[in-house]
DNA sequence: GCCGTGCCAAATGTGCACATTTCTTTATTT
DNA sequence: AAATAAAGAAATGTGCACATTTGGCACGGC
């Protein structure tokens, strides 16, 4: 019974240096919902096969399943760019959740026990206590988990992965329609929603939640032009080996910084 | 060079000849929801490239998009195939829909008027009408059609992308887990849903929505295996001109007992 | 001086060949 | 005779090379 290990076959693209498709995909995920992709950045796929050190190949298949979920934007013969929301699309997005939101609500109600309320104010205490220090980046982080707290506890994978698409996509319109300085979401308007489940009143419940969505909604403001050039390899943090320093896209439109992203054509003509 | 020579017409001619990504994409998805092609089915890409007579490159490409979508199952070097939902995943699926409906009733009272009753209400007539004439296959579609109405009345195209995600998953489920004779949606719900909006009452149209899909969950049954080979050139429709026969796949028995491949084109190669 | 036209470089899309993995079949041993 | 392992076949995954398209740039005409 002896195994035929003998083979040695040599993991080429072992886990070794070069990473896997879904390492890829995530970290290039991750740069666009962290805001650190910029919308209306190119993304061509020879400098990220540099960067990644993987084949061309590996890069398309990456970029075509994000192309395939709405998360970059995929022209035939020009390549792949992160999408710049239009304001139509933050209110879509918002609209979207706000309505899943409802219902999540009223199936909460049935689900709800005295262990989630805890974990719930819990929650909202880490949101009160990141607001008091004026972290802003856990303030948006946190304040997206606090909807994924209330779909999670439902238990259903499709619900959560349909918030988090929206979840993805609106941290993409914060990094561009930025709010001045507050907070994203107010962290009372969260307190609410927990005191409306608590005292079992959907129907409060979800008027608060929608409030607190148009609340949301109405912060969001135009405010920069993102279309400049990245610097990818650093977005990537790949600086142990990175080779030739940085690596830059082309610049295309050096003098496109507008002060106020007047949603002008995608592409300058 | 002029660039207006006459060219080899072997590309950009439209969608003339060999069938385009979105082409294959739709014919493959289409056939998926319309339960022509069953879960348990493997789709091999050689079979495939030769039916839409484009390279396995392209058919590469397509099945990994659908697998991105969670609409085929890919198995590292093991090929794609329609998945087979577990039961599981009905529950899942129907609860999300049931949920995100509730949501959908709630807006829906905000956006009501009456040209939108009146489409509902022609709606439910052909409903009753492909129900009368014991006309399954347009009923199972009318049924889901119903619940499109409601969401696509709200404009958001986010909201209607994610019901047709659900439908489409639970198309498949139709045809495995098959009821015995009854259609899936009773019209007679959907009706209910329509009064109790036409009164603008949410939370009647909310519990009527509900008690209908858990209606329709508590309807469908463990039926069939459904891993039997399937003739996807008749599925798909490519055999009037120029295929003489049927190209099919591996003929697997429903326990795994493989007979050798009957291939009846032989592979030339 | 401005605009249209034609060429060049770069980036993307596609086909092909090969490597790798898995499944099937067959033969050999206990 | 049954079980197991090795060999062979088939299907998938990947890298490479080439074709095609696009955008920029320069030159010349109006």
């Amino acid at each position: 019974m002896r195994m035929t290990e003998a083979r040695t076959p040599r993991r080429r693209t072992g886990k070794a240096d070069p990473e896997t498709d879904e390492a890829i995909y995530r970290a290039i995920l991750r740069a666009i919902m962290e805001g650190k992709l910029k919308a209306g950045t190119k993304l061509v796929e020879n400098p990220l096969a540099r960067i990644f050190k993987v084949s061309r190949e590996r890069i398309r298949k990456v970029l075509h399943r994000l192309g395939a979920e709405r998360r970059l934007e995929m022209i035939p013969n020009r390549g792949a760019r992160v999408p710049r929301p239009t304001l139509d699309d933050v209110r879509s997005v918002y609209e979207a959740h706000r309505v899943l939101e409802a219902g999540v609500l009223v199936q909460l109600i049935r689900v709800l026990d005295d262990k989630l309320l805890t974990r719930l104010d819990a929650h909202l205490a880490e949101e009160r206590a990141a607001a008091n220090r004026a972290d802003r980046a856990n303030s948006v982080r946190l304040s997206g988990a606090f909807h994924l707290h209330l779909v999670d506890a439902l238990g259903n994978a499709d619900l959560s992965r349909f918030l988090r698409d929206l979840l993805s996509r609106s941290s993409v319109m914060v990094s561009v329609y930025e709010p001045a300085t507050q907070s994203i979401c107010a962290v009372d308007e969260h307190g609410a929603i927990v005191d409306a489940l608590r005292a079992r009143d959907v129907a409060r419940a979800i008027d608060v939640s929608r409030e607190h969505f148009l609340h949301v909604e109405a912060r969001l403001r135009l405010e920069k032009d993102a279309s400049a050039s990245e610097d990818l390899a650093a977005i990537f943090g790949h600086g142990s080996d990175r080779q030739s320093g940085a690596v830059r896209l082309h610049r295309k439109s050096p003098d496109r910084r507008g002060t106020r992203a007047s949603l002008q054509h995608p592409e300058s003509r």
